[in-house]
DNA sequence: TCGTTAATGGTAATGGTTGTCATTTACATT
DNA sequence: AATGTAAATGACAACCATTACCATTAACGA
């Protein structure tokens, strides 16, 4: 264990979840700018092959990375997202009934097809209200520019 | 409707699944080389914008795209990834009982945080035999590697 | 303090994907 | 069939998150 190392775990352990490693680098480099975007990117890889960080992928050309242990730390990350905003919501109300049907069907899966399952995602994409009115007003437009032109 | 949308269709139609969007850009090249890899990209967008095609990332650097209409394709596409060597199961077994429970969830989603949800990804990611083993064996190589510098 | 190994950081390279723009195609109209 | 217009196309360049490289530095036990 290394002080960049700390100070990258520290970030996660304080800020709001779904960093990206641009996330955490600018803000570990707020506190030691000695530290380079590469040991940030290497830091993530390590804690996630450890299982100690979770890494997801919304969607929107980056990968975002969430802490697993420590305190404020849920054990299950299942995502709502928008596709048209990337905003995340990261639901907890109806998980209790999610997971255990889940964790039977991966017993089952690891079984029937021999795998050593480590992990699961589930994640529900649409568009949220605002997303969904602006896509609409969107269109409208586009079929007025089209009659500009026409 | 354009020949290179129908080429890309019927590749889709008639191949193996998760294909990238290299594997149908050589696959359409070959019976129609006129056709470019832009074309390629480009279509399986407005293909996904229109539900028609799903794209999938499995986490090793590259989009995949699967049919989601015609003949032979079902409607939900769960997966059992192996991270070790990217081979994707695509499980039937046990869909039933997911289904019920995820589109349950799904309508409480989208009522409580007012979202038009148009698709779910469920996903569960693991080592499948052989990779487990090569990662032990891998372990021990290394372990020796590691003595014979010492 | 010293020595060895692992970690680091700056920078270049990689590679999937997207942007640009001149040219071609599709298709409705004549 | 010929024509006109908007959409589609393809070659190529640009983008950008991530990775590779390598000389330098930090960690840590002796
Ligand atoms: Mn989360
Ligand atoms: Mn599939
Ligand atoms: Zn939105
Ligand atoms: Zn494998």
């Amino acid at each position: 264990m290394t002080t960049g190392r700390e100070a990258i775990l520290g970030i996660m352990a304080q800020s709001a979840e779904h960093l990206s490693a641009e996330d955490i680098y600018i803000r570990v480099h707020e506190q030691k700018p000695s530290i380079g975007l590469t040991t940030v990117y290497r830091t993530l890889e390590l804690l996630v092959s450890i299982g100690m960080v979770a890494k997801f992928d919304f969607g929107d050309g980056r990968a975002r990375f969430e802490l697993l242990q420590g305190p404020k730390c849920v054990k299950y990350h299942h995502h709502l997202v928008c596709t048209g905003c990337s905003r995340i919501i990261e639901y907890s109300d109806f998980i209790a009934e999610e997971i255990s049907i889940l964790e039977s069907i991966q017993a089952k899966l690891s079984k029937k097809y021999d795998f050593v399952i480590t992990n699961h995602l589930v994640q529900y994409c649409g568009l949220c209200a605002k997303c969904c009115t602006e896509k609409k007003s969107g269109t409208e437009q586009l079929t007025e520019d089209q009659r500009v032109l026409a």
